[in-house]
DNA sequence: GAGTGTTGTGTAAGCGCTTTCAAATTTAAA
DNA sequence: TTTAAATTTGAAAGCGCTTACACAACACTC
């Protein structure tokens, strides 16, 4: 593998205008800087980046931290954030945190040991603390779906109360009294906070909360099972599901399918994420729309303007809107 | 940030103690890697990777190209891969090659440019010439489900043929009599392959294959229904209809209900791939499973072996054998 | 007590680049 | 022309680490 100084001497020229016609910031003249080019095609030259990154302590790769390198909601994730950064000549080191508090950490610290040149993490298992911590070293950090007082300017999440909200107000819209909520791990600050939406949604039209009417899962499909069953017998006569994540949302349909029940005819089922998946389960579910894609394409924005002076070419904001999603599983009543 | 210096002077030792202490490889005396651990944990010390990887030429790191960084398949093989590696220190590098031959290209130059120490490539769109030139660099290659001649033993790939031998056979055993088919791009080797064993099977059954029985398909969920719609209108009467994956059964399976057909009563699907959503669809969808997660697991094993010494716990192989998986689609005329 | 192994530690030369600074060259102005 | 200013180039000092190699220090043998 040629390196610099081999085509500095096949070019006739010093190691340090080679390093110029490579990065194109200092002036060269034409005649060099054809020389070098001739040189490094003849050599298939390739730079090496780790060299590059010691010297010049810029590796310009940003890291990416996700709870599961799997998974719709994920997957969307890193394809959004890779797709802009690339496009803009950055690359993405994503790792995987397993929502462990171990674990993320110790990814974290891998990405910052990697000298990522900046952070965009989905951590859902580190404490505030930590993050904070993080802010205030020298690596800048953006935080997704996770909203850390004193660190506005760094989350960018959705409005997950007001989501919960819209999720349970369709159901009432839609003629629903009865209405029961599959949670997802309270000690989630998303799951808590879709869970405040709907008891404002209930309040609001007058329907008073009742502790049966609620299952508290993990966001896993088969808590959707559960969940349901669990319902049916703590809660009967419910005519409306709301589940807190798209994933229970199926496995309530498949426990009520088994039980019998016709959606959304006999039960109406309202999902929360809008997952690429949601559009394959039959029938098609309705769900609340969580703009993972805005949020990571506006966390890579975020990252080229702060970090390497790229103008963004949309405004930064911090918060997003959900909406819901009308599809099949809602009924009239 | 702390540097080796500044370690080895709080400990009252040379650089090359501390780095020894480090990498643990070389004799230190207890006292002194006692006095060393120390001053690390004082000062916070973290090491370099970059610097570490310039100067040793390792960078434990492996890089991964695959086509798209969302959807089950890949999904799987992201996190298997991840899982096998990280188990035993070393990292990932995910890059997506979006099935287009310059991207990829770009891809593994990058990750070439990273100085991985080995890569795992799912490369579709690449040609023959350049994997074999690249197997021939210095950077140990695995190819995940694409054979190339003269590199089996880079090569971990799954029988198309045999599958979709399997698939049909599955069907026809069933009692179906006119099965209609929907490939993939058959510009792709594993989609010729699943449709090589598809009229193998209806060969051995005395079935003659008509060109008008098969679209081909790109393997998304839309040439599903496209599919479906080209079918009844060029081959009317099937009561079988297998797909060369399972994005396009899904897609067929909506177009199929649309047109008012009960699955499997009227109408038998069978997909391939056996895809994590494969689950989730309705009726749940009887397919081929690719054992797409034991191939990753292998390759990254293999890699552990040839690149880092690491012994793997099972055998290298590096043809996998398909299977069918019955579920709900496939109905017995 | 001289010779021979061990074992532990330090010195210094890189790894392949970037970047500062100064020198050399070209261009423009007088 | 001469001189100053602007442009282009090269020399060399790092970036933070690893790793030959050399050298002490100590324990053995005979």
């Amino acid at each position: 593998m040629a390196t610099i100084y081999q085509v500095s001497e096949a070019a006739g020229v010093s190691l340090a205008t080679v390093s110029r016609v490579m990065n194109g910031n200092a002036r060269v003249s034409e005649r060099t800087r054809k020389k070098v080019e001739d040189a490094m095609a003849l050599l298939g030259y390739q730079p090496n980046a780790i060299a590059q990154s010691l010297a010049s302590n810029r590796t310009n790769s940003v890291g990416l931290l996700v709870s599961e390198l799997h998974g719709s909601y994920f997957g969307d994730l890193m394809s959004t954030v890779e797709n802009v950064l690339k496009q803009n000549g950055k690359h993405v080191i994503i790792t995987a945190g397993h929502v462990d508090e171990k674990r993320e950490h110790e990814a974290i610290e891998f990405l910052k040991s990697r000298r990522c040149d900046a952070l965009i993490l989905h951590a859902e298992a580190v404490s505030d603390e930590y993050l904070k911590q993080l802010v205030d070293s020298s690596t800048p950090v953006a935080v997704i779906n996770r909203k850390v007082d004193e660190l506005n300017d760094n989350c960018f999440v959705v409005d997950n109360e007001q989501g919960g909200y819209l999720a349970t107000q369709a159901a009432i819209n839609a003629g629903h009294k009865h209405i029961a909520y599959i949670s997802g791990p309270l000690f989630k600050k998303d799951a808590s906070d879709r869970l405040s939406g709907h008891k404002r949604a209930l309040e609001e039209a007058g329907i008073t909360f009742e502790e049966t009417s609620m299952f508290e899962g993990d966001y896993h499909e088969s808590a959707g099972q559960e969940g349901m069953l669990h319902l049916q017998k703590h809660y009967p006569n419910f005519t409306a599901l709301v589940c807190a994540n798209d994933e229970m949302a199926s496995g309530a349909m498949t426990a009520a399918r088994e039980a019998g029940f016709d959606i959304p005819e006999q039960l109406s089922i309202v999902g929360f994420d809008n997952v690429l998946f949601s559009r394959y389960l039959y029938p098609k579910l309705t769900t609340i729309n969580n703009p993972i894609h805005a949020m990571g394409e506006m966390a890579a924005y975020w990252v080229l303007q702060h970090v390497y002076n790229i103008k963004s070419p949309i405004p930064i904001e911090h918060l997003f809107v959900p909406e819901v999603v009308n599809r099949d599983t809602l009924g009239n009543l």
